[in-house]
DNA sequence: CAATGCATGTAATGAGTTACATGATTCC
DNA sequence: GGAATCATGTAACTCATTACATGCATTG
């Protein structure tokens, strides 16, 4: 078992979900397309860690609503405590930044506005989602025994890199404007 | 051509490199293999973009010191211009953190104390680069007309961020005391 | 005397992306 | 009328990791 099947896990023991609502879950942390997600989930069930049912909608697709087996969360509850792999990071981004004295001013302050409006509008959405689940599940939600305790971690974890991402956006700026 | 290519680039543009230096270098804004970093310099070789020259050691295995060529040189200041793709993280530890109410306080602060002590011998280390970089290049490297601008924004943004790691888990281990 | 660092490479496997495929509804 | 959202899947391809392979020098 990979990685991406326990985060796949990790999620489902939150909550049931479709792998269409796991795939955009899973952007906190781990990044995915749909096609890997659907045929993992299909191999976790014939692992038997996962089961689903059938949900027919009107209006919109049929979905399939993943769950957790026992089986599974036993086996989630042990990767849990192993020590985790170093994070990978791989930012196109960055790899311009390293190179950004080969072009002008003029383009070097276009990327990082460009970077800087993007970072603005994970913010926006960011706060917005935190905000959510303090009015969802109150102040529970600060202490380890919320099972939304570890997501709203993470949300305002990523949110603090936003803003410091953006803080030193600006101080680049700042250099360039020199 | 692919990001990882116009990383190595990116980093003999700076500087001519050995394939061992540049896949060591690579650790600030991406993770590759010197397994993935060898084949890809030949072919960078084979299209142009670079050249390379055989380096005796006495004591250390000979090396091949690789440089850009001004075909390289072109097609990477091309590129720096385009927009970059979104950046991917992949971070085992806060898949772990995502069903850390799971598991037990214990195992819990283990975690995070374990994720500390990995990031406090990373700021540690990233300080003594950037004072490296700052003896060897002065002022001069807080601005775009120094090759080496691109390499200190960078090693300034990863000493930050890892600062705020160091932050959020003490702010986490706070949570998890009460 | 075992591990680590320097230094380069290949082969097999696994992980991840892009493109193809379908289809209703809602919003602009 | 075209784009976006919801929803699931497959196939071809590229990208990345692990393991195999070698060998000398230094450090603990």
């Amino acid at each position: 078992m990979n990685a991406l099947g326990y985060a796949l896990l990790g999620m489902l023991v939150r909550k049931p979900c479709s792998g269409y609502e796991l795939t955009q879950l899973l952007e906190v942390f781990w990044q995915a397309k749909h096609s890997q997600v659907y045929p993992l989930l299909m191999k976790l069930e014939q692992d038997g860690l996962v089961t689903f049912v059938y949900v027919k909608q009107t209006g919109k697709p049929d979905k399939k609503i993943y769950s957790i087996t026992d089986k599974g969360k036993a086996l989630l509850a042990e990767w849990t405590r192993k020590s985790p792999a170093p994070p990978v990071i791989r930012d196109e981004f960055l790899a311009k930044v390293y190179s950004i004295w080969l072009t002008d001013k003029d383009t070097a302050q276009r990327l990082f506005h460009e970077r800087m409006t993007a970072y603005e509008e994970k913010i926006a959405f960011r706060k917005e989602e935190i905000k959510k689940m303090k009015e969802e599940y109150g102040d529970e939600i600060e202490s380890i025994t919320s099972r939304h305790f570890g997501r709203y971690l993470l949300f305002c974890r990523k949110l603090k890199q936003e803003e410091e991402e953006i803080a030193w956006c600006r101080w680049v700026l700042g250099l360039l404007a020199k």
